[in-house]
DNA sequence: CTTTAGCACTCGATTACGCTGAGTGCCAAA
DNA sequence: TTTGGCACTCAGCGTAATCGAGTGCTAAAG
């Protein structure tokens, strides 16, 4: 037997998923001679399904039962056989229509990225925030609102606002403070974090900082305000969809997942994985690495802002999912954000 | 037959209560005569249990299955029978400590009150954010970001931080930006923001404003900061648990409880109806309003800083639920909330 | 008047069983 | 190489039988 698959095998192999992915019924011999192009009796059929059994790309759930696609199945299904069109200006229209209203925050609109995913494919949406480490700096403004207390509020090039509140040992003069804010503001806009970290520390091993009282303190707030690493947040809409799917039926299967959902970090830990890579990634079950995801699959874009890649976004769903309609929804949406996060600030 | 129960019929219905909290199961006569302190026969109690049903406390699955509470017999069990006892020191404790990490921000702290809620009932969290009319201006400070758009950033008393991006249509210089600041915060701190918004409104119709351009934009400015409604927003934690609930075992009825959760609005409204109550509050499957949420109970207390209520916060779940160990905590947490705000921004 | 034992009855849950039909694998003919 | 034919398998479904927990009622006991 052949370890290639013929064309005909392919052509028969993407019908098979492709109805599977329609009823989420097994798929008989018999069906597929009516949904497919080519004039074939079923016994042929059977025939070749049973090599493509026997390669690993299908597996029947019992004897008298169709067959189903496994993972390696849907893995060269999205590697070799399916065509993803463009979305028809209707769909484009429909989403792009989220974001008209003005003034929003990147925020809100990561959160509406995250909404309009879910709607539009029925599924869960996820988007990954920026990470703070790989932003750029734009602008620090700490403001005093106790004698020990200082807010600092920080904004990255693309528009995305963070405040810290941070504890201080010693009583600032506002007028300090406002110095502290400029010379921030002049030395590091444009730098990406990264960089003012490290522009941090040289510095202060410098000469002129020892001996400056107040170029001290810019340094140890800015970088109190700078550490956290809390972001890298994601949000996640949608988490409903999952209760349509019919093989989440079994509730323990399906509390796993909205409690991996609910935990975040294996989100965090997939969606870090699509920064890198360009264009839609589609990571089908087990390829997750976490048993918890095994039947899930994630189809994730990376979006961008003028300087480089700064999150991932994406949707989440069992592996029976229409890829040919949700990955170009997901690249464009990944592009259309860019494209807001670009114009929106200037 | 009276109307009114016997401290024996009480006792029964309490009993009743209290198992099916317990198993979820339909309770039979036989199985009280066991669990009741008292002696009596099978016999004796079905007689009771006839009797409570006729009144409405109870009624029965099927002919042959023991008596469940209805949502009367619930409500009379809440009110009437229910002996709430403090919590004892080691759950305390064991609440406490989750806020013990320091310089947490407000949201942080009800998020994590939403989570502690959650794993310590075992059911979802709710936690209403403090709605921005209700609280008292703090702080305001303006940032130019671009030549039209100004974030500003606004703190409540009691340590809420809010961004707004606002688009402006004319430049303004940053010395103007701070005079701004410095009047706005020297005339409104203390205020609350409905204050702050009547006399918005007066001082603009006032001569003095009319003919001072920076007066003038003090106000337009400030007013499209605070014009926000979107707070009352509301932390939702622990959705998973409902998934553990043997009543809501079918998906379509637990669907569109998980989507109501999403949607938030309705949530919303409950939490709102807790704001002027005093202590713990529980409202019982169709006392909600909602048919979406006829099965659910929800458990809420106010929490407030110094300057009166700011929100509420609670459990959502079934309405089988322990009511007698979960009102403690929601009392407690929203107490120590309140404490926590209080003492965390002086 | 209240409580209780006894008993017939109800009805959901469980099990058993047979049937059906979709689908398969294999073989032999085209 | 394809196809029709055929025996075989097995989940799903409906029906029937059984089981047993729990009830309501009645009549006797307290």
């Amino acid at each position: 037997m052949a370890n290639y698959l013929t064309e005909r095998s392919q052509k028969i192999l993407e019908a098979i998923i492709e109805e599977y992915i329609a009823t989420a019924q097994p798929v008989g011999s018999k069906v597929l001679t009516r949904t497919l192009g080519i004039k074939l009796s079923p016994a042929s059929v059977r025939n070749v399904m049973a090599e493509l059994e026997e390669l690993g790309y299908l597996t029947s759930p019992h004897t008298s039962a169709g067959r189903i696609p496994t993972e390696k199945g849907y893995r060269f299904y999205v590697d070799s056989l399916l065509r993803v069109s463009d979305l028809d200006v209707r769909q484009k229209d429909q989403i792009q229509l989220k974001y008209r209203q003005q003034g929003l925050q990147m925020a809100d609109m990561l959160r509406e990225a995250s909404r309009t995913l879910s709607t539009v494919c029925h599924y869960t949406g996820l988007v990954m925030v920026p990470r703070l480490k790989t932003t750029i700096f734009r602008h620090i403004e700490f403001v005093k609102l106790s004698p020990r207390q200082v807010l600092a509020v920080f904004v990255t090039q693309s528009g995305l606002v963070q405040n810290k509140l941070i504890e201080v040992d010693e009583d600032l003069h506002p007028r300090d403070l406002e110095k502290i804010t400029n010379y921030l503001n002049q030395a590091m806009t444009g730098l990406s974090i990264q960089e003012v970290r490290a522009r941090i520390i040289t510095e202060m091993a410098e000469e002129k900082a020892l001996f400056d009282r107040l170029l001290r303190r810019a340094f140890v707030l800015s970088s109190a305000a700078l550490d956290d690493e809390s972001m890298g947040d994601i949000i996640i809409e949608g988490t409903s969809h999952f209760l349509e799917q019919p093989e989440f039926a079994d509730l323990p299967r399906m509390k796993r997942i909205v409690q991996t959902f609910e935990q975040k970090s294996i989100l965090v830990d997939l969606l870090d994985r699509g920064l890198e890579a360009k264009g839609v990634q589609v990571i089908i079950g087990s390829e997750t690495e976490y048993t918890e995801l095994a039947d899930c699959s994630l189809i994730t874009a990376a979006y961008s802002g003028k300087r480089g890649t700064l999150g991932t976004l994406g949707v989440i769903g069992p592996y029976r999912m229409p890829y040919s309609t949700i990955i170009p929804i997901v690249d464009y949406t990944a592009n259309l954000i860019s494209r807001l996060l670009d114009t929106d600030n200037d």
